[in-house]
DNA sequence: AATGAATGAGCATTCATTCAT
DNA sequence: CATGAATGAATGCTCATTCAT
């Protein structure tokens, strides 16, 4: 209440915040405008001024709060060189913004997929941003010599972002989160993909010019060195 | 299940064909019951002979289609006796039938997640079983000395599916599926995983400027070998 | 209560009789669908199984009222075969529907233009007609040599037409309605268009080209002796 | 017209020449308080400062813009000192200010009429001199002897102004104006009101039998071979 | 006088569900 | 079993109006 009269600037930032929150709290649909206003400390309508509508303003969360966690994932792998090492701290991160903000959690990992539009026509840059990172630390592990060529960074990171995202749902959605431990899961994840990444062991995977009999395909084509399955569009 | 042994046994099966492609063409929130009705040549009254309301139908949609794939599943396994073998069948299997049922896939990866009880109250049984199918192909490689024994089935199985799904999601989404080789991407991440997995390769831990013995866990990384990362609810 | 078991072919006209009401008392627009609802006995959301929205509603009103006043138009006038005793019913008429149901002649008269969809959009074709059978009696008096060839008919109609609804609007916003004797102004303005009207007299028009003093237009080109200027489309 | 002496005298002005396009292109209910504020280019909260809210300026607009027309139709009437023409004088000018103010037009023909108050609580005095300025003619036309005496000024005022009215709405309402001859059909009308009041005819009382030969106007072609009075389209 | 950010009342409409037949 | 007419709860959004500056 004492420096609180300059509510310019932050009545915006107030609206997003409670909206988090509701829609954490009761869901997406279930959140009624009315909710966030009350929380926000403004009237109905005022959302209106900032936001387009219920939906617009789920998306802008989407894209304001994905935006700072690039920021603070560049941060974060800012501080080693190592590409294998900041593939750590990608996963590490990533699981550590969803602690430290489950109810932000809760929005993009669950409620935001409850919008018809994010999901059908909606197209977010910011994830399409945030999969490069990981991407591009894979590239870099090529160039390095430490992962091996034939891997699809592409394929690589959706897969590896649909690891950790699946296990921070079931963290997010689980009601006893203290027997879930985020920092082991995400060293198990990140350790079994450098595994399954790295160069410098003989991959026993069933190589084509392995006649080994335990062999199930043995013309397996499974990797494409260039840039392969496109994502969506 | 229960009572459709009489005159029409068909009707409940009509309604649920209708609504798995009314829930994919329209999503489950648009879908309108008489919609379904109309589609399944049925008043609107009736669906409710045989359910007990719309998200219940999306959820019996859930259970009786999963329980079909489970089978399939089971079968498709069936074939092979060499766990890494069946791992990769697990793979196929999954976009396989994926891409066999596009809207049984859109109503199963989409739809679904936008109920909100699926997500916050219902304990998805088949969803659990169709998971410890991995994980028990993962326990076999381990008993088969062909997995590491400090890979924590639990985890690994959220992860793979994480894996799996992401990238079937964005095929269901995808509306150039044609450009999208599910069946390479099936290859692709599951030798990943393979090898993230497979004993037999002394694993390297990370960093690379760190000789120092004091690396952590350099046997049993990361792993909680009982009861480990535990699921939801 | 007693025979109004048959609720099934009524509530579609209780709903129209009691929107009439509404309608007229608070006005098109401070008309809430749940007052109608209420006043018919039926649930808000029935109204909608009848009519499309609130506008529909409003414009059904006009149709179907106003197909009803035409059927009794139709019906008085053949009480006469004299064209000019007939545009004597017709005024008489008109007055007279509108002494009968002032309600009704409340929405037809006021609350109707409150319609932007009736005013722009709407082809208001059951007026076209009440407008249409003034026409027909007027080329019925020309063609009996009682009215002027010159007259146009279809000006005459709209400007007929135009007489009976302006003093019709001021008698149903008159808040003195007693103190105005809707039967004597029919006759008076009726008179004083079949005089305007009539052959048998010479026009003593006035034109600026007119010398005599007396003769009004003897060149007057204003009027079309056949029926020309057609009507809106 | 109260304290608009100070800076900017033509603030006000620019409010109600903004307020007439904007309701006359959008119609009342749809224009909207900051459309007419951008097109006056003044902010929203001014226009509070001349009208009390919405409807004011509605009415406000009225009242002015009638004042203006009563007063060059004062000017017209002064141009001849027959009643007579001063009749056709009062049509003419009728129709002229709504061809040469179409916008104004449409505002004091429709949007007003839209106006719960305008139509139930107001006394549009304005109007009442409006039509009094014909009464007066009326009864000055019986003092010449040129009307019958038994013609009701009041009655014939309000019929007057009725039919002079819907032609007029059908005019603003028509979608093509130019089709739609308003010079011609104000001589009409006007030809039509001044044969049914004026004296010098016996009145012919309609008798059915009455085969007078006096055709009308048998050399009076009075015809316009050519597109004549348009209706609305 | 002028501004324009903030307010908040107000309501048509949809559609899942019921139940009399 | 089946029907489908009837129900009625539930809410996002607009925009005229206000008032602190």
């Amino acid at each position: 209440m004492s420096s609180a009269e300059t509510s310019r600037p932050d009545k915006r930032d107030r609206i997003i915040e409670a909206a988090v929150e509701v829609f954490a709290d009761k869901g997406f649909r279930a959140a009624r405008i009315s909710d966030i206003a009350r929380k926000a400390g403004v009237a109905d309508g005022t959302i209106y001024l900032y936001f387009k509508n219920k939906e617009d303003l789920l998306l802008v969360i989407f894209e304001e709060k994905m935006a700072l966690l690039l920021d603070m994932l560049q941060a974060t792998l800012a501080e080693s060189q190592d590409p294998i090492d900041r593939i750590r701290a990608y996963a590490r991160h990533h699981f550590r913004a969803i602690e430290e903000h489950p109810a932000l959690a809760q929005v993009l990992q669950v409620e935001l997929r409850q919008s018809h539009r994010f999901l059908r026509e909606y197209r977010p840059e910011m994830l399409w941003r945030y999969l490069d990172v990981f991407g591009e630390l894979v590239r870099a592990g090529q160039a390095a010599g430490r992962v091996r060529p034939d891997v699809d960074p592409f394929l690589a990171q959706w897969a590896f972002f649909g690891a950790l995202d699946e296990i921070s749902i079931q963290w997010v959605l689980s009601r006893k989160r203290d027997r879930f431990n985020l920092e082991n899961a995400a060293s198990q994840v990140v350790e079994l993909f450098l595994r399954g990444m790295e160069s410098g062991c003989a991959p026993q995977t069933p190589s084509p010019s392995d006649p080994s009999p335990s062999n199930p395909s043995p013309s397996n084509p499974t990797v494409r060195p260039s840039s392969p399955a496109r994502s969506p569009s």
